[in-house]
DNA sequence: CTGAAAGCGCTAACAT
DNA sequence: ATGTTAGCGCTTTCAG
């Protein structure tokens, strides 16, 4: 029972501390820290006592204290931008793979309010091992800057690795075998929603530009700027019926601007995938719902994750930051099929 | 410039200490306390020439040797479910809340590998002051061991207040807001998605019955259950189709069913909100998005979260816990109009 | 296998 | 306004 431990808790009295264990178990601190840590140095009836009593007494160890001692806080801090499901799929990998390795996460969120630089010094005082910035919104010069203070690894945006470590997609190959999906399936007049002035939009515009010359349709390159939310891309797709003749498929650049022509499509009676085939990019949540089932263009956040770690890890030993580029995947679902009329 | 401070962390040295301030600034160790505190104590050009010190050798406090000594750490935990925007919404909330009253937040998330009680445990060993549960995942029982060992705050679960404190929405109230809009629309034949099974359902179920027959239309309750996600209620749309006719409007038990409902309709050809009206329920952000334009019931996370971060406080400053459930609002957005026809 | 002593970086309490 | 001393709870030596 939890007895003392509770009372004391209720009462407004401090938390038992690795002294009080001590004292109630008849032995040293030292002799506590060990058996709570878990490491050799303890008979076995010692330790069983030892977390009975702790147990008892409803000790937990203070994790300020035990980082402030150790020399490592043995904890990797995560910058994360609240509600992106990118984001979050990203973190959720981030607490397996950390594990793996014997590190605690430390989050801190990016919001409306809450500045990546913000974010960052956060887990700065907490003094992090290391940090994977996810996609952050701060320019080369003050990366460099936070990279010269800790272990810096930035997830998903093309930089050149200086004083930190990048791990990213190819957004160039990825639209690519969008692309090569399409042509494989029999369509020509294939557009692009490209994200006007987003980061990775350039890349996955030139990788579909690239796609369609590779695949001699030079004269059906058709890119349309559209906005970030699901909203502009409706706006855009809106439009694009406007014309004479619709394209058969379209390629977005990212599963948002997918969704949103989804939504318009099915509003108009605009059938996919038999009128129109639909691919997205990110391979995000809502894009795997059976009831949307996008084709999309998947990054890989598991192994994202694990090379980000990998990478922090490298430079806390010592070595030079780098980077590494991953190759993205597609994901075939409901929303591409071949052309019911060729041109 | 950082020069120093930038050589000293990449040669791996470690990170300059409050000592190394006071040193390189002549003065002493406390000074340079007060100094970075902001408290007063210090003159003016003291003052000034501590912070260029430290500003100079790129000094960051450490937050874990703070709190440490400090005997309230400052810092209120919030456990979260990752990707849920509903939490998403509500933790950039706590930033907000938290910050007007001088306390950080400690984030500890909830995933598919890693439980509430997890979460709630790593909090425990920062020696949060409280903690600030999101629809947690525990059962009463559960949740008072907790409460034993630290303040606590429950959001968004209808739970007796024991050990802990309780803010929620009433959910009973929601339906009955929603209904009620209806029915002054001149609809009658309104159904309910009803969640199975899940916490909250059976109060928003309650509360679309009572409402009803408020209305005089104990005729028309027709309560179809569905799961929880959009493909869920997506099928169950479609089955309601099968029938001879249709209700004229649906009250869903949260926004995904709603989504899913209006996703199936735009398929079928069904329009929205002509042929039918679509009230969802929690004004998640898809919601919002405005080709969603989702009518639906608000549970108002700023004020939730107000009251979390006020209730935490009181526990802190130690007065006893409490309950406080506040009224839900209704959003008029595009999904909801007069019936076409009437019964 | 166990215990005594020192110290991580900071702040509170007391001096001056 | 500034300096001195002590100690937060833990882990790490180093002696027994």
């Amino acid at each position: 029972m939890a007895g003392d431990g509770a009372a004391r808790a209720r009462t407004g009295q401090r938390n038992p501390t690795m002294a009080d264990v001590a004292r109630a178990a008849g032995v040293s601190r030292p002799l506590v820290s060990i058996v709570m840590r878990g490491v050799s140095g303890a008979s076995e009836s010692t330790r069983r006592r030892v977390l009975q009593v702790a147990d008892e007494l409803g000790y937990v160890p203070d994790a300020r204290a035990r980082k402030l001692r150790q020399s490592r806080s043995a904890l990797i801090g995560v910058v994360f931008r609240l509600g992106d499901p990118f984001h979050s799929d990203l973190v959720e990998d981030a607490y397996a793979s950390c594990a793996r390795h014997g590190y605690e996460v430390a989050l801190s969120a990016v919001t409306g309010t809450r500045s990546d630089a913000e974010a960052a010094l956060s887990l700065l005082k907490e003094r992090c091992d290391a940090l994977i910035l996810l996609a952050p919104a701060l320019d080369a010069g003050e990366l460099s800057h936070l990279a010269e203070q800790v272990p810096t690894v930035v997830v998903s945006r093309k930089l050149e690795p200086a004083s930190f470590s990048v791990v990213r997609a190819d957004d160039r190959a990825g639209t690519e075998l969008a692309v090569a999906h399409l042509v494989s399936l029999g369509h020509r007049r294939i557009a692009h929603l490209a994200g006007a002035g987003v980061v990775a939009a350039d890349d996955r515009e030139a990788g579909y530009a690239q796609a369609m010359r590779d695949a001699g349709l030079d004269a059906w390159i058709d890119i349309v700027p559209t906005g970030i939310t699901e909203a502009d891309a409706a706006r855009s797709m809106a439009s694009l019926m406007t014309r004479d003749r619709l394209p058969t498929a379209l390629v977005t650049f990212n599963d948002r601007a997918a969704i949103g022509v989804l939504d318009i499509a099915a509003r108009r009676g605009i059938d996919v995938p038999a009128d129109l085939s639909v691919v997205g990019y990110d391979d995000s949540r809502p894009a795997r719902l059976p009831y949307i089932a996008l084709t999309t263009i998947a990054q890989n956040t598991p192994e994202l994750m694990r090379e980000a770690v990998a990478l922090a890890l490298e430079q806390i030993s010592g070595q030079p930051p780098r980077e590494v580029v991953l190759h993205p995947s597609l994901e075939i679902r409901e929303t591409t099929a071949p052309p019911q009329v060729d041109v």
